[in-house]
DNA sequence: GTCTATAGCAGGATAGAC
DNA sequence: GTCTATCCTGCTATAGAC
């Protein structure tokens, strides 16, 4: 009675096979793992997705999309009262849409792990990711921000500014397990506090060098 | 003449399975398709590193490992005559070993992309990468950057900034197909000037944050 | 829409000649 | 050390019963 009848079978199985290809990577997980943990038979991926391929494509317009809509609302949200957001006000509530958002820890790992392997070995889904995605969402950040800097700011310049705040934050969160190493500590919630402190704080700053050009 | 007939076999394999694990991914290459490219038999891989998985830690170990050498060695000789390096020489040489050092773009690429894959999806060789190379690296840099800084300043937050620094310079690296995407342009040579003046001032900036401790 | 059965093939690994 | 031949497993994909 919870479900409308519904294809729940086409659901379960793109619950698993996006939490399976963000682990493990596409070529490393095969339909039979997935279908076993999504407990459907094998030849359902082929039913309702055609072939393999087009499931990892499916993981992407099905899932991933709507986890990035749900970040993007989580980040609006929080400067929903203020008209005017100060750059700290602006890349704190980024670096807190993205570490310590809507999305659970686990959630929250694979999504990034799944753009995280488009964007270092380009596969079909890359050109999604970066047009839908990256690109009007480094747009609304930099417009954002632009009203807080010097009218002569390079464009250029400023963009690059806005990829390194993005990329500092991912970065802290796909290399999750070589950062604890490095840290000596786990990723609990203080350390994720501090995260966000830390990338505000030097964002904050580093963005001041877009104020001394020659 | 050229090779004093030693085992040639056995580099030809590591080169070309060094590039297409970096460009495809450890599962998404056959040893088929490795042995082929490195004009060498089927069996050879299974006589000179006994399975797959031990080719792929050997090349961490016989290729990887020289390169992040040269890296190292190419950033301390750009500080070598200075024996109290201000924070920009720091930091300007070691985006300039990263970005515009010793190995060839192709190299470069392919380096940055075996460690990215460790680093976002750990395995066999991670803890090689981090305890071997990223550690002591790592407390290089902070010892270098340390004399600059006030006294009091906060050894966690020293340690995220290096690894903000860090995690951007390689995202800048590996993440290059987005970059260019989001930039409108290519990797030319003016471009990675630009890239390392950007993350050079980018990251001063971002360093004073620590300076203004409560 | 779900299942079984199987075709058809590619993969890693090895044995054994040279 | 190199090569051929081969084993065996596991994969994707599909056909066809239910």
């Amino acid at each position: 009675m919870t479900q409308p009848t519904t294809d729940n079978t086409r659901e379960r199985i793109l619950d698993q096979a996006e939490r399976l290809f963000a682990v493990k990577g596409y070529e490393a997980v095969s339909i039979r793992e997935i279908t076993g943990a999504a407990d459907s038979n094998l030849a359902a991926v082929n039913y309702h997705f055609g072939n393999k391929m087009n499931l990892y494509l499916g993981v992407f317009h099905e899932r991933w999309l709507e986890r990035t809509r749900r970040i993007r609302e989580n980040f609006f949200s929080q400067l929903a009262d203020k008209p005017e957001p100060t750059v700290p006000e602006v890349i704190g509530a980024m670096a807190r849409a993205f570490l310590d958002g809507p999305l659970s820890d686990e959630e929250r790992l694979h999504h990034v792990q799944l753009m995280q392997r488009e964007l270092s070995h380009p596969g079909d889904a890359l050109k999604m990711v970066v047009e839908e995605v990256m690109l009007p969402y480094n747009q609304q950040l930099r417009d954002l921000i632009r009203p807080n800097l010097p009218k002569n700011t390079d464009e250029e310049r400023l963009r690059l500014c806005i990829i390194s705040i993005l990329g500092m934050t991912l970065y802290f969160t796909f290399a999750r397990p070589a950062v604890s190493m490095l840290m000596g500590h786990d990723y609990n919630d203080q350390f994720k506090s501090l995260l966000i402190e830390h990338i505000t704080s030097f964002a904050l700053k580093g963005l001041t060098a877009l104020k001394e050009e020659k």
